[in-house]
Order: C-alpha cells, then sequence, then structure tokens
RNA sequence: GGAAGCAUAGCUCAGCUGGUUAGAGUACCUGCUUUACACGCAGGGGGUCACAGGUUCGAUUCCUGUUGUUUCCACCA
C-alpha cells in the first residue's frame, strides 16, 4: 500500500509540501502567451497590525476560488497580493510597543521613529503574508506590493500635486473629528457612533435686557461647551421664541452676551427648541456659525483639556470640567433640571476614545466632482435609483473655504458603455454604494501621526511660501530661500489604498503589467468597506486611469459567531483560522466558508459544519484511496485521459451525471455562485460518485465472470471520473485534490493546478442506459427499504424475488447488482401475468418508480401488519391522483399552461393510476 | 429619521427566471465490524415555507401590507 495512503487524510502531512510545490513550478506566475483573455485580481492587502482573521479567510477562499478556476480555464492570470501600512491602527501599536519598551514617543525623532515602525512592519508584514499562504492563495508572491513601498509613494505623490494643482485637494480650517487619544484628525466615516448613556441639562440663559426672571432655557449634553457658546439659535417658525430672535442673551458663567438667531435647522420638538451655538466643537454650529457669520471660540484642546482661555478651567479635561461648571451654574442657579437620555457618541473607529469635534487646519479633498463618474459608471437598474430619497440625489456638498452648501441636481450622462461599467454583485449593494456618493462630503485626508506619506507640501520659513510638489523642494519659488521644511501631517491610509488597483502596477510608469492587467476583473471585499475602500478606488481610477478599477465588485457578507454575533476583537469571539487550519485542514476551512452560502450573505461559524467539511475531504480522499488499491497494480495500463469504449449502462450513466455536473459548475462558477457550485459536486462525490457508481464498481470488480478489458474498463472509467472531480474540486479544496492528483498522475502530468477545467466530456450518454441504471437504483432501494420495514436482518439473504419492470431489458443485464446491493441469492424477471393466480398472498409487494417487485416469504412480516401498511401507502397516492386529477380537470390549465407542463402531469397520472391499482391487488390478495 | 437584508425540518442554511411529492448538513430514532472511509454504510421520523391580502390556471418563489430580527447610513443640541 502506497504509503500516501493512510486511512484517514492528514491535512498537515501534505498541505506544506504541496504549498512547496506549486512554488517551486511557478504556478501563480502568469503566461507568457499574450493571446491569452487575462483575469486579474487585486488583494484587498491586509494590516501589517494583526493576526489573519476569519474575515481575510473568507476574503482569501473566494478570491482563490475565482483565481484557480480561470486559470484553469485558460486564463492569463494576476493575483497581487499585498500589504496595507494601515496608519494609525499601525502607529498606536508601535506606540503601545515602544511604551512597554519604556520608550515614549515624544522622546524620539521622527526618522527614529520611523525606524522602528518599518521594522514592525518587517515583522508583523511577513507574519501574515505566512499566514495568508497557509489558507492556500494562489496569489503571485513575487508581485507583493506594500502602500509605502516607493512605487506607491510615487503614485500618492503625483496624485496629490496633480488633485492639488486642479484644486482638487486645498487646506483650510474647518471643523474635524478629533481623536485626542491617537492626537490626530479624522475622517468622517472613521467615526462610529455608539449609543450611551447621558444627560440632557436644562440650562437658564438670561435675557440681558430683559427682568431678572427672563430667561431661555437651553438643552445641552455638553456643559463644558457653554466656555464657547456665541449664540442662541430657535428655529424661525417658532411662535415660543419669535419675538426673542435679535435679542441678546447671556451666556451663564462666561458673562458672554450672544444673540438670538434663527436657524431651520433647529428642530422645535426637541429639548427646549433652542440651542446653544458652540461653532468651533459642534459639526452642525460650525455651519450655523458660518451662515450667521459668527465668531469661532475655541476652548478645548487638542489633547481634551480645557484651553487657557477658560480661566478656573484651564487644564481640566471635559470631564472634569463637566462636574465643575454644572457646579457652579447650580451654585448660580441655572439648571433647571436634568433627564436621563440615552444618545449617539462619535468614537474613533481605532481606539474607541469619544471624538472631539474642533476647528483646525488641515488638508481635504474636494470631492463632488471626483464622484460624478463615480456615480454613472456604476450598472444600476433604474428602479435603484428612485429608492433614492429625492433629497439623496442631490449632491450635497462643500465648497471651498466658503463652506457654503451647494445643491446640485444630479443628471446621468450615458459616458460609460456597458462594457466600461462596474457591477456589483449582489446588485443591491450599488445603491448602498451610490446613496453614500449622492451625499458625499469633502474628505479629510491629513493626520497627525508619523507613520504614512507625508504630504508633499513645502514652506518657506522666510516669506511662507507654499509649494506642493512631487519633488523634495530645497529653494523657495518665491524668495529663493533655502529656509524650506515640510508640511509635518501625513495622508489618511484609505489616500494611498484608494490608489491600489493602479499602483500595484507601477502607475504611473507605463507597465506593460498596466497594460495587460488594469482595468482588473474581480474586486472581492465585505460590505463593511464599500465606502472607505471601493468609492474611493472608483473614483481615483476613473479621475487618473479614465477607467473603473474592475468590472465586478463581489461582496461578501461578515463573518458570525455560533451565536450570530459579529466576530470582534472586544467580544473576544474571534475564532483563529490557523487554529482551525491546524486542526480540521485548510480545506475544510475553505470548504465550511463556501458550502451553504449565498453572495453577500453574512456567514455563521459552526464547529458542526467544520466538521462536516473534514469529513468531505476524508470521503473524498477515502474514494480515492479505494480506487488506487484497486488500480495502482496497473496504473500503467490505464489511460487517464481518455474514456474506455465498450462502456457497461452503470459507467455511462455516471459520466452523464458527471458531464451534467461540470457544465453546472461552470455556469454556477461564471456567476460567482460558488455555494451552489460546490453543494453540486458534493452531492456527485457523496451520493452519485461513492454510495453508487464505486458499489456498483465493486462488483465487477470482484467477479470473476467479467472478462479483464470490463474490469480495465471499470477501472478507467473510476479513475476518470476521480480526475474529473479533483478538477471541479480543486478550486475549492486545492491541497487535498492536488495531493491525490500527483499520486495518480505518478507525477507525470504536471501539477493539477495548471491542468485544463473539465469540458463537455462528450460522452454517448444515452438517456436509455441512464434511466436504467436509474431504475436499477430505484429497485435496491425499495427493496433495502422494505427488508428494514419487516425487520429482515441486515445479514439474511432473500432467496426467490421476482420483479416486474418497465425496463426489464435493463434490468436483465444488471440482476448482479441488485442482487449483491440487495442481498438476495435469486431473482426471476416476470410479466404481470406470471404472478397473477391468485398466489399474491405468498408474496411482499414492492413498489418502486417503473417496477413491481414480488419478494416471497411469508414467515418475513405479519400479513395483518403488512395490509395496513399497503392501505396507508394506497390512500397516499390516492390523494395525490385526487390533486392531479383536479389539475388536468382544469380547463384554465390545460388551456394556459405549458404543454411540457401538462405531459408532465399526464405522465404522473398514468404511473399513479398504475401504483394505485397494483396496491389494490396486493390488499385483495393478501385479504383473501 | 432614511435604506437594506433575513424569517423554510430541533439547529445551521440551500432553493436560478413561478410548475410533479420543498432539499442538504447536523441532531434524533432503528439496524450494520458489508475489505475505501464509524470523519463510515443502510433505513426512518420531522416542515400549515413568519402572518394577512393581491396577481396567476397554479405562489416557498412575484407584488403590497403587518410583525419579528439583523445591519448600514444620518447624528437632533
Amino acid at each position: 500500500m502506497n504509503r500516501d495512503f493512510e486511512k484517514r487524510y492528514d491535512p498537515k502531512k501534505v498541505e506544506g509540501e504541496i504549498y512547496s510545490l506549486w512554488l517551486k513550478n511557478d504556478c501563480f506566475k502568469q503566461s507568457e502567451d499574450n493571446s491569452k483573455e487575462t483575469f486579474s485580481v487585486i488583494m484587498p492587502p491586509p494590516n501589517v497590525t494583526g493576526r489573519l482573521h476569519m474575515g481575510h479567510a473568507l476574503d482569501n477562499t473566494l478570491q482563490d476560488i475565482l483565481v484557480r478556476y480561470k486559470r484553469m480555464k485558460g486564463f492569463n492570470t494576476l493575483w497581487v497580493p499585498g500589504l496595507d501600512h494601515s496608519a494609525i491602527s499601525t502607529e498606536c501599536k508601535v506606540v503601545n510597543m515602544l511604551r512597554e519598551k519604556g520608550i515614549k514617543k515624544e522622546d524620539l525623532t521622527r526618522e527614529q521613529f520611523l525606524e522602528h515602525a518599518f521594522a514592525w512592519k518587517e515583522k508583523y508584514g511577513n507574519i501574515i503574508v505566512n499566514q495568508v499562504k497557509k489558507l492556500g492563495v494562489s496569489a503571485d508572491w513575487d508581485k507583493i506590493k506594500f502602500t509605502m513601498d516607493p512605487s506607491c509613494s510615487r503614485a500618492v505623490k503625483k496624485v496629490f500635486v496633480d488633485l492639488y494643482n486642479e484644486g482638487l485637494i486645498y487646506k483650510g480650517k474647518r471643523i474635524i473629528n478629533w481623536c485626542p487619544n491617537c492626537g490626530t484628525s479624522l475622517s468622517d466615516i472613521e467615526v462610529d457612533f455608539c449609543e450611551q448613556k447621558g444627560s440632557l441639562w436644562y440650562i437658564k440663559y438670561y435675557l440681558v435686557d430683559g427682568r431678572e426672571d427672563d430667561f431661555v432655557t437651553v438643552a445641552t449634553t455638553r456643559p463644558e461647551t457653554l466656555l464657547g457658546d456665541v449664540a442662541v439659535a430657535v428655529h424661525p417658525e417658532d411662535e415660543r421664541y419669535k419675538k426673542l430672535v435679535g435679542r441678546k442673551v447671556l451666556v451663564p458663567i462666561v458673562k458672554r452676551e450672544v444673540p438670538v438667531i434663527a436657524d431651520d435647522f433647529v428642530e422645535k420638538d426637541y429639548g427646549t427648541g433652542a440651542v446653544k451655538i458652540t461653532p468651533a466643537h459642534d459639526i452642525n454650529d460650525f455651519e450655523v456659525g458660518l451662515r450667521h457669520n459668527l465668531e469661532f471660540i475655541d476652548v478645548i484642546s487638542k489633547k481634551g483639556t480645557m484651553l487657557k482661555n477658560t480661566g478656573r478651567y484651564a487644564g481640566l479635561n471635559t470631564k472634569e470640567a463637566r462636574q465643575e461648571i454644572l457646579k457652579d451654574l447650580k451654585l448660580g442657579d441655572c439648571v433647571l433640571k436634568v433627564e436621563d437620555i440615552n444618545h449617539n457618541v462619535g468614537k474613533c473607529y481605532r481606539c474607541s476614545c469619544n471624538v472631539e469635534p474642533l476647528v483646525s487646519v488641515q488638508w481635504f479633498v474636494k470631492t463632488k466632482n471626483l464622484a460624478k463618474p463615480a456615480i454613472d459608471c456604476v450598472n444600476y437598474r433604474e428602479d435603484t435609483l428612485d429608492s433614492c430619497s429625492p433629497t439623496n440625489k442631490n449632491m450635497k456638498c462643500f465648497g471651498e473655504n466658503t463652506l457654503e452648501k451647494e445643491n446640485l441636481e444630479y443628471t446621468f450622462l450615458p459616458r460609460f458603455s456597458d462594457d466600461e461599467k462596474l457591477t456589483f454583485l449582489p446588485k443591491r449593494f450599488s445603491k448602498t454604494y451610490l446613496n453614500w456618493l449622492f451625499n458625499i462630503r469633502d474628505w479629510c485626508i491629513s493626520r497627525q501621526i508619523w507613520w504614512g506619506h507625508r504630504i508633499p507640501a513645502y514652506y518657506c520659513k522666510d516669506c511662507g511660501e507654499m509649494m506642493v510638489s512631487e519633488n523634495v523642494v530645497e529653494v523657495c519659488a518665491k524668495c529663493k530661500s533655502k529656509n524650506i521644511y515640510q508640511d509635518e501631517d501625513t495622508l489618511d491610509t484609505w489616500f494611498s489604498s484608494g490608489l491600489w488597483p493602479f499602483s500595484v502596477f507601477d502607475w504611473p510608469k507605463k507597465t506593460s503589467d498596466y497594460d495587460k492587467f488594469f482595468p482588473t476583473s474581480v474586486l472581492v471585499t465585505g460590505y463593511d468597506i464599500i465606502f472607505f475602500w471601493v468609492a474611493r478606488m472608483v473614483m481615483l481610477s476613473l479621475k487618473f486611469t479614465g477607467k473603473a478599477p474592475f468590472k465586478y465588485v463581489l461582496i461578501h457578507g461578515l463573518l458570525r459567531d455560533n451565536l450570530g454575533r459579529k466576530m470582534s476583537k472586544s467580544l473576544g469571539n474571534g475564532i483563529d483560522p490557523l487554529d482551525v487550519i491546524d486542526k480540521f485542514g485548510a480545506d475544510a476551512l475553505r470548504f465550511m466558508l463556501v458550502l451553504g452560502s449565498t453572495m453577500g450573505n453574512d456567514i455563521r461559524f459552526s464547529e458542526e459544519k467544520l466538521t462536516a467539511s473534514r469529513n468531505f475531504v476524508n470521503k473524498l480522499f477515502n474514494a480515492a484511496r479505494y480506487i488506487y488499491l484497486k488500480v495502482s497494480d496497473n496504473l500503467d495500463c490505464l489511460n487517464l485521459k481518455r474514456i474506455p469504449e465498450n462502456l457497461h449502462p452503470e459507467d455511462e450513466w455516471v459520466l452523464g451525471k458527471l458531464n451534467t455536473l461540470i457544465k453546472d459548475v461552470e455556469r454556477n462558477l461564471d456567476n460567482f455562485d460558488f455555494g451552489i457550485a460546490l453543494n453540486k459536486i458534493y452531492d456527485f462525490v457523496w451520493d452519485i460518485f461513492c454510495d453508487w457508481y464505486i458499489e456498483l464498481s465493486k462488483v465487477r470488480l470482484e467477479n470473476d465472470l467479467e472478462d479483464i478489458d470490463s474490469r480495465l474498463c471499470t477501472k478507467n472509467v473510476l479513475v476518470f471520473a476521480l480526475l474529473n472531480v479533483l478538477k471541479l474540486l480543486h478550486p475549492f479544496v486545492p491541497f487535498v485534490t492536488e495531493n491525490l492528483w500527483q499520486i495518480f498522475t505518478e507525477k507525470k502530468l504536471g501539477p493539477l493546478m495548471l491542468s485544463n477545467f473539465p469540458v463537455d466530456i462528450k460522452v454517448v450518454a444515452c438517456s436509455q442506459q441512464i434511466t436504467g441504471t436509474d431504475c436499477v437504483i430505484d429497485i435496491i432501494k425499495a427493496i433495502r427499504k422494505r427488508r428494514k420495514e419487516l425487520n429482515v436482518p441486515a445479514g439474511k439473504i432473500l432467496s426467490e424475488v421476482f420483479i416486474e419492470s418497465d425496463c426489464s431489458e435493463n434490468i436483465k443485464n444488471n440482476l448482479i447488482f441488485i442482487k449483491r446491493l440487495a442481498r438476495i441469492s435469486s431473482i426471476k424477471i416476470v410479466n404481470d401475468s406470471n404472478l397473477n393466480n391468485g398466489k399474491e398472498n405468498e408474496f411482499s409487494v414492492v413498489i418502486a418508480q417503473r417496477s413491481k417487485i414480488y419478494i416471497k416469504n411469508s414467515e418475513l412480516f405479519d400479513k395483518d401488519e403488512e395490509v395496513k401498511r399497503l392501505k396507508k401507502e394506497l390512500e397516499k397516492f390516492e390523494k395525490e391522483l385526487e390533486k392531479v386529477n383536479a389539475q388536468l380537470g382544469n380547463r384554465e390549465f390545460l388551456n394556459r399552461a405549458p404543454s411540457r407542463v401538462i405531459e408532465r402531469m399526464k405522465e404522473l397520472k398514468v404511473d399513479l393510476l398504475n401504483k394505485v391499482e397494483k396496491i389494490k391487488d396486493s390488499v385483495c390478495g393478501l385479504e383473501k
């Protein structure tokens, strides 16, 4: 016995070896043949911060299935792997790592810090790459890119400078989201809103020129910001306050006189209908401030503490300041009441610390003009747009400096041909994408951290001139001073990720890979980063290459734990794919992630499903083991590629089913229906191939009557079918299939992963042979069932059995199978009349699809029980017959239903009538 | 406040453009050391396809509404 064939498949023994084999054979490289159609995928680059998680496993499995399938289909395939520097998260990790070593970031120079950071990237980047490889990922590792590689940096600089020169990047003082913990600004989508318990304080603002007890009550959740208040706003239509508009109130504590203004952003029904306005520390208030020309008073620092101008509160953090201010307000009798409420608080998406809105100078991308083509290029159904609400169809964007809202009715231009368009799968995600683009706001791209692409802007210390340039600026363009420094800020990590589809090809250099493989074919990713990543890639690709970066965006769901909760670090319910691979093998993991999943839907992780997957892999392995046992002696004589002649009916049967499977799987994979495809292969392998064909083959291989040619034919079919199954399964479970392929081909045919995907095997599967075998199987099943019903011991061999059948010709030649698999020593084919001699009470009658089986053996069952059983069966068939008769009696049905449906219904009726009659006969016979 | 998904066997989920008796895995019950596999084999029970309407000769499938559930967007002090 080949040492490769233990009873159980052991993935650990083979996976590493197989992966090396692929690498050694350059299996992941592209073809030299330029005539081949190309298929390219860019890997969503994992962060260099963490370990592989289930999300990566799913994402990469789906990509690998696609890429392997297309490669086997003969496409020139490129899958570019990569790593993301993930600016803020990596910086946080490095800072923490240094802190543990007793090093403070503040004590390091920028260069020293970056050295540590690159060392980190080196270490953890390698770790995650190795983890990704464990999944079997067939990406071209020689082409791996890192978002901070010089070539990527070059693309970043070029894009930044071009956008700046076009006025699409600007520097401005605006309110932004600030994370005091990370010490940097954040873009809008980097803020997560969490519901939290809080209080709503009702605070009195006394009128300046009113009576002593004339005041306006303002409700706020953030009393500490009142130090920066510059107005109180009410709704223009609010009758309660109409008279007050234009008058002045006194901000408590600071005793500042501020106007009461009218603005329709105020909701009359919330709180008291009067809002304090703090333009420097609230996003809405900021806009109000601009509209009403109000002063911006900063009171909170970037560290989250109160500024000097707050007097005795200076230096306190916002939480402490709130307590002190409330205390003082109460002393002044300014607090009317407190209400407990639930409200949403913005949190940093990386560190979960409360985000502080504040005004600062940052760099922004003007997104409106970039968004328009990104909307145009998407394939959507008309009704997708209809369901975007009318306000959503107006593009609300901020103009430069003025920050005034421009409302532009969006008009669609047929600028993209169908061929150039981008399609989301499932389609519904195009709606998510479009809705976001319709409401897009300018994108804050500067970050106050060191790890990332430094903004290519330079300043002259002498004259203050700002110069934006791809090259390092050493001399001031205006005053020729050499006293130049570079902007300290770095770019949002998504800025460089947004260029990924073309920066991986060394754009803006003209490379042959760019020419061949851009735009890419499919992007596979989760719905959670459609905004962060997909939309930006589309906008920037259209802008700089003129093309959508991919043809399809395949969206998959998120992974959930066995209770249906999102896998997350904070819950601690994440499952480590590496543990799973260690215990069950990479193939089982991949199988589990795909089987029974649907595009775009979340996937629930369960150990049971994993076990089932592992069992399937083992089943396949054992089927191969059996075949190898039978075949290894004369493997040389077998033609692995061609179907033998002189096929038996069951050979044609299995090959016919295989052929259907091949066509189905191909269609499903072309439609990205991986789950359905895998399910079909599963059914074929387990039910058709193992449970039936292999069992039937045993009869032929062990039967002395069969001649050598016939046996060879069986072996050939076994091997042929197995090898085709291996090909079909390879994209899903690459390791075990490659392993078996190597054994069977004795390493002569090269790697399975470079072989051709099965095509129509053109077996002349005569439908008669197929139904004939189906009929035989049906008889075996029926007899087994009856044996069980009558409690016939499993080992008991029945002696006298008679079969009457529509396919008696087929059965005649296949009696041997029925005997063996149903455990019968002798069978006779009969005509109806043969047994109609009043002897029916001596037989148990079994009704199969197209046959009637008489098992003689009165001692096997209780007569009364048998009559009862038959009557129950009769009732069932009669009920069905009634239904069918009703259908066929319905004139409308006969007029309108397609003829094939009617024909089928008629056939069914004949079949049912036949069955009913037979059972009636039997009952009659028994009751005599 | 706006949008989307899901609701099918005890559990986890398939079910393409409506058409025989709605499927699988798992769990459960009954047998089986049948020579590839007990990570297995054979057989079995188990579903008013959430609810209510509508379209249709015919609805698990299409439409509308209701309920439950999950998620995304918005951020209202």
